[in-house]
DNA sequence: CTATTATTTCGATTATACTAGAAATATTTA
DNA sequence: TAAATATTTCTAGTATAATCGAAATAATAG
């Protein structure tokens, strides 16, 4: 992943409101959920919800499909793995915190 | 990790030059770079190369010590993997990735 | 075709962020 | 103290983003 596709997935990220729609398609799986589940289950009004899942659509993390009057959101899990792991990318001995040392240690073993 | 933190965090993430100088202190390790050096090598001016650390200090990702006239800088590499980890809080196995799901298995057995 | 439900577009307000030059401050060395 | 190096503050222009109500558009059901 390319560091400018990567801050502009992570800004988009950076929103409380959208991260709060991200968090919420994590939990609903791939199956999804209709844009207008989210809107009354988040409490988010229609137009801004509108607005920020055309920014998810944009860079990737948000996946649609119509069916019927409704559109099912979901997340793309591996855009959203992809920019995880750009931020441990180039990941040394150093930046492992404790716990995972640990476990570097038995995968060795 | 609380939501708004992560938000703030990630919003922070989200700039290219500061995800640059982050990238940039990941490679280098925990000992860190000083500022100057930092401003060389990526070439950012100094006024805006202070002004992106003082975002990132501020949700905890950079760490700096002064040694005489120089201030290393240094990842927080814990507030790394804590964002890095919110991401997929609530991971199910729905959201793993095929090369991920071969090594789930590989684990339980 | 009409009504109903679902979603989007428009438009306007308000706020916040990026950038960097110039000047100021701090710290060390001579 | 003076000079050199390192970093920060100040300031200001410019750009981009968040928000949401009202109206418009789509899609289906009756």
């Amino acid at each position: 992943m390319k560091l400018e596709d990567a801050a502009k997935t992570l800004a988009q990220l950076g929103n409380p409101t959208r991260l709060e729609v991200v968090r919420y398609l994590v939990k609903a799986g791939p199956s999804g959920v209709p844009v207008g589940s989210i809107q009354k289950q988040l409490k988010i009004p229609a137009s801004t919800l509108t607005h920020h899942l055309k920014h998810l659509k944009g860079v990737g993390l948000l996946m649609q499909k119509r069916e019927k009057t409704n559109l099912w959101c979901s997340i793309n899990f591996d855009r959203l793995h992809e920019v995880s792991d750009f931020l441990l990318e180039e990941c040394c001995s150093f930046n492992l915190r404790e716990s995972d040392k640990a476990k570097t240690e038995r995968d060795a073993a």
